[in-house]
DNA sequence: ATGCACCTTGTAGTGGCTACAAGGTCAAGC
DNA sequence: GCTTGACCTTGTAGCCACTACAAGGTGCAT
């Protein structure tokens, strides 16, 4: 399979694909006769990890981690636990406070009473 | 007052106050006889808009509007609320996803049985 | 005179890609 | 056999919004 085929299957592309191999996130792959990679099913199913663990919102860093543990299954899952849980955190952190600023911004806008600048709830709040 | 005091008056760093200059939100301040920068209570008020904005998502091209429209206050304050609310929406989409993916994360992290990496849900969950 | 906090400019790095440019490979159609 | 066009190759630079130096200048207290 060539880098195109490989990033359909995976909904990536080609320069995102080379880029996981620059970073190491990646090995490289085996070449054809015209120095084309050729991918197999190992490297779409590590690709297919990647991508899950960076659509979950994983650092790359982190997607390393788990990429390694997953390499030895009969350690404990304790580390990939606690990686998860960190990140669980995380998120739980930046969905409150998204809320936070969507509830300001619902505020702002729904005070604005179309009128002049001059007179605009949004530049008051943001002017302060 | 000097860039220090500023970015301390305003939650920033000196280093951010000048990336804002070098890239046109803020203007050049006039200078003491030894070359430091001499801020007053108009670079304050403007400095202090712009984190308003950004603390509250706003990207700096659309700060860079928002300052510019706060600039003309007889104008109508329409063009305010569409940056506004076009934000607003934008806020929503990423608060859904991000629900959505806790969701998803919390599930896996429940599911883990704490044993071996070799049977771990969240292992199983990204390898698909 | 010395120390120290602060300031100056300039350059390079972060994360996670994305967008070229300039050229090589390969199968299909004429 | 020759062209077209889709794909591939490497390399480099750009995106956003900062952040982190390095090497040197300024200003005030001791």
């Amino acid at each position: 399979m060539k880098i195109g085929a490989l990033a359909r299957k995976t909904g990536t592309t080609a320069e995102t694909i080379r880029y996981y191999e620059r970073t190491g996130l990646l090995e490289e792959p085996p070449r054809t006769a015209g120095n084309y990679r050729d991918y197999g099913p190992t490297e779409l199913a590590r690709l297919r990890f990647i991508r899950r663990a960076r659509d979950l919102g994983f650092t790359m860093a982190e997607v390393r981690q788990l990429l390694s543990l997953s390499d030895d299954p009969s350690q404990s899952c304790e580390a990939v636990d606690s990686i998860a849980s960190l990140h669980l955190r995380e998120v739980d952190r930046k969905l409150g406070d998204l809320r936070k600023l969507r509830t300001e911004l619902r505020h702002m806008v729904d005070d604005c009473q179309h009128g002049a600048v001059g007179e605009c709830r949004i530049i008051e709040v943001l002017a302060g």
